[in-house]
DNA sequence: GCCGTTTTCGGCCCGACTGTTTTCAGTCG
C-alpha cells in the first residue's frame, strides 16, 4: 500500500507550488488529488496497474502522469525541478502556524532564512519585524509556535482529546448563557488523531461564552479572543477552539465545524448546483437571499436532498452519494457489543483478577468477556507456560457457575513465533474456546516473512482471530511491515476473523483497512486489550473506527450472543478437521 | 490542475480573526 507515499510526494509538490506563489486552485487540485489517494480504500498501485487513474475524481491527465511515474520510477522530475528551485528548509516554515506561503517566502527571499533554527534566530535579533507587514506581535508569535511546535509536534490521540474536550463541556455546559454544547471537528468524526480540539456552542449572548471559555481554570493561555470565537492552549498544551453562535444556527454551524473539509467543500457544490448556499450560518437561496435551514443539522441535509449521516463518515468516500440513494449503511454501536474478546489479567500482564475484570464487563452490559493473557514466548508480559494456562482454565471452571449466565471464554493471546508456528501445542489450544493470535516479536523481518509468517499462522485449525494486524502504535511506532491486502483475503478464505483493537494508541486495523476487510467479507472482532478494568472503556474508540469504516453489527462478531459466537469458531475447527 | 444534468472555458467553499493597516492581505479551519 503505497498510498501514503504518493499522497505525501503530492503534497509536496503543493506545498513547492505554493511557495512559489502558483495559482492556488492549481495548488488545491495536487492536495485534493493527495488526500484523495491517501483516504482511497484501493491500493493507488492497483488502480493505476488497472488504468484507472484519471476515474479518480480530482485527478486528471497531469497528476495522472505523475503518480505513474512516481509507481514506475520512485520519483518525479517535476518534483526535482521544484526541489531545486525551493530550499528543502523554507518548506518546513510552513509548519510554523501563522506562517502561510506569502510570509514564508517574503522571510525566505529577503533574509536568506532557510530552517526553523534560522527563523528563530532572526526573530530573536528582531530581524523579522523590519520586513513589511510583519511587526513586533508577528515575530513574537513566531517565537511562541517555535517552542509550541517542541513541544507538540505529535497529533493527539482521541483517547486524550475526546476526555478533555468533554471534561470542558461538562463545565461549560450550566453557564448561564450556554445553550447547547459539544465538541465538533475530527473529535466528533472519531478519527484516530486529533490536530486541535474544537467546541461548538450555542447561545444568544455568544461572546460571553467566549469569555467564560478563556477564563476556565484550565487555560494556559489564550491565543486568540473574539465575540465568537475563542483559542485556547490549556494546562496540559491541547490547543482548544470554542465557537459560540446563536441557538437558530447551531445546525448548520455544528455542520460546518463537523466536516471534514472534503465534505463540506462537496455538500457546498451539491448546494450551489441546486442555486443555494450553504455557510455555517446556514442555507439560502441564492436569489432570494431567504434561509432554507440552519437550525438542525438534519434540516440542512434534507433540505440538500440528503438522508442525514453520522459524523464518523463524513470524509466525501461515498456518504453523499449514499445519502442521496437513501443506502446509507446502520453503522454498529456502541450497545449492539455483547463481549469483549481480548482483555488480559494479572494472570499475565494485567493489573486485575480474571473475577475482577468479569464483573467489571458485566456491569457494562456485556455478556461474555475472553480473557487472552499472553503465551510463554512474551516473558517481558509474563506469558503463562502450559501448566500455567491449565491452571488458569481450573481457575475459570470454578468461577462461571458464580457468574452465570455471565460467561468467561478460555482463551489465550498466542504469540505467532517467528516460523508462524502458534507458541502452544494443538492439544493446549484445543482446550480453549477463544484463540487470538498476533505479533510481538520479530518486527524487523521483511514484509514477505511477516506477511508468510501471518498465513502460517492461518494454517492452524485452531486460531480464531488476528490481533493489532499491523503491531503500530500510534505516534511511537509505525508497525511492521504486512501485505495487507494479502493477509485479508487468506483470512476471509480462511474463516479466521480480524480485529480492530480500540486500544487508544493501537486503532489496528484502522478505518480504510477495515472497510477493506468487510469488502473482501473477513469478520471484524472489536476488542478493547485491556490490562486494566478502566481500559474496557475502549471499547468506544473501537466502535469508532468501526463505524468509520462503514461496517454494520452484523459484520461484528462480538454483537453476537454467546451461543452463536461459539458456534461461529466451532465451525472453523470443524471444518479444518475434516479438510485434514 | 480539474471539471461540466446550462459550461471544453472559466470557474473553483466561505467566513472569522489578526496584525498591520486606514481598507486589507494573510492565515486558518
Amino acid at each position: 500500500m503505497r498510498n501514503a507515499e504518493v499522497a505525501g510526494f503530492l503534497d509536496e509538490i503543493a506545498d513547492l507550488l505554493e511557495l512559489m506563489g502558483n495559482n492556488r486552485f492549481r495548488v488545491g487540485a495536487y492536495r485534493n488529488a493527495a488526500t484523495r489517494i491517501q483516504s482511497m480504500p484501493e491500493s493507488v498501485e492497483s488502480v493505476w496497474r488497472a488504468g484507472q487513474l484519471q476515474e479518480v475524481p480530482g485527478i486528471g491527465p497531469s497528476i495522472a502522469a505523475k503518480v505513474s511515474e512516481w509507481l514506475q520510477t520512485g520519483g518525479s522530475r517535476y518534483l526535482e525541478v521544484l526541489r531545486r528551485l525551493v530550499p528543502p528548509g523554507v518548506r518546513e516554515l510552513l509548519t510554523v502556524p501563522g506562517l502561510g506561503p506569502a510570509k514564508a517566502q517574503l522571510i525566505h527571499r529577503s533574509l536568506g532564512i532557510t530552517t526553523l533554527a534560522e527563523l528563530e534566530e532572526a526573530a530573536r535579533e528582531h530581524r523579522l519585524r523590519q520586513l513589511p507587514g510583519i511587526r513586533e506581535k508577528t515575530e513574537n508569535k513566531i517565537l511562541r509556535e517555535l517552542e509550541r511546535l517542541r513541544d507538540r509536534s505529535r497529533r493527539l490521540l482521541l483517547g486524550v482529546a475526546l476526555p478533555a474536550a468533554e471534561e470542558v463541556v461538562r463545565l461549560m455546559q450550566h453557564h448561564p448563557a450556554v445553550r447547547k454544547i459539544q465538541p465538533a471537528g475530527s473529535l466528533r468524526r472519531m478519527q484516530e488523531t486529533i490536530g486541535d480540539i474544537d467546541i461548538l456552542a450555542s447561545s444568544e449572548q455568544p461572546a460571553e461564552v467566549t469569555q467564560a471559555f478563556a477564563r476556565l481554570p484550565i487555560v494556559k493561555e489564550v491565543l486568540a479572543l473574539g465575540p465568537t470565537k475563542a483559542s485556547v492552549l490549556t494546562t496540559d498544551n491541547l490547543q482548544m477552539d470554542l465557537r459560540a453562535v446563536q441557538p437558530e444556527e447551531y445546525g448548520s454551524a455544528l455542520q460546518y465545524f463537523t466536516g471534514d473539509k472534503q465534505h463540506n467543500i462537496a455538500l457546498r457544490n451539491i448546494a450551489i448546483s441546486k442555486g443555494l448556499k450553504l455557510s455555517e450560518y446556514g442555507l439560502f437561496d441564492e436569489s432570494t437571499g431567504e434561509r432554507l435551514a440552519s437550525e438542525e443539522e438534519a434540516d440542512i441535509y434534507r433540505a440538500l436532498g440528503l438522508e442525514w449521516m453520522p459524523p464518523e463518515i463524513r470524509t466525501n468516500r461515498g456518504e453523499l452519494d449514499a445519502a442521496a440513494k437513501g443506502t446509507l449503511p446502520r453503522l454498529v454501536r456502541q450497545e449492539d457489543i455483547r463481549g469483549d474478546l481480548q482483555v488480559h489479567s494479572c494472570w499475565s500482564d494485567g493489573t486485575a483478577s480474571i473475577e475482577t475484570m468479569a464483573e467489571a464487563c458485566r456491569v457494562l452490559g456485556y455478556g461474555y468477556v475472553a480473557i487472552t493473557d499472553h503465551s510463554q514466548a512474551l516473558g517481558v508480559a509474563h506469558g503463562l507456560s502450559p501448566e500455567r494456562l491449565e491452571q488458569k482454565l481450573r481457575e475459570i471452571d470454578q468461577l462461571n457457575p458464580r457468574l452465570a449466565p455471565f460467561r468467561v471464554l478460555k482463551a489465550a493471546e498466542v504469540d505467532i513465533r517467528s516460523n508462524g508456528a502458534l507458541d502452544y501445542p494443538d492439544d493446549l489450544l484445543a482446550q480453549l474456546e477463544v484463540v487470538v493470535v498476533s505479533i510481538h516479536s520479530g518486527f524487523e523481518q521483511d514484509r514477505e516473512r511477516i506477511t508468510e509468517r501471518i498465513l502460517r499462522a492461518f494454517q492452524n485449525p485452531h486460531a480464531h482471530i488476528l490481533a493489532h494486524p499491523t503491531g503500530r502504535l500510534l505516534n511511537r511506532r509505525p508497525g511492521y511491515e504486512v501485505d495487507l491486502e494479502q493477509v485479508l483475503r487468506a483470512a476471509a478464505k480462511a474463516g479466521i476473523a480480524v480485529e480492530i483493537n480500540g486500544s487508544p494508541d493501537r486503532l489496528d486495523l484502522d478505518d480504510v483497512w477495515a472497510r477493506r476487510a468487510k469488502e473482501l467479507g473477513v469478520k471484524i472482532t472489536i476488542n478493547t486489550d485491556a490490562h486494566a478494568p478502566l481500559n474496557l472503556q475502549a471499547m468506544r474508540y473501537g466502535v469508532a473506527v468501526a463505524r468509520r469504516a462503514w461496517l454494520e453489527k452484523g459484520d461484528i462478531l462480538n454483537t453476537l450472543p454467546l451461543d452463536q459466537l461459539l458456534a461461529f469458531f466451532g465451525r472453523r475447527r470443524q471444518r479444518r478437521r475434516r479438510a485434514a
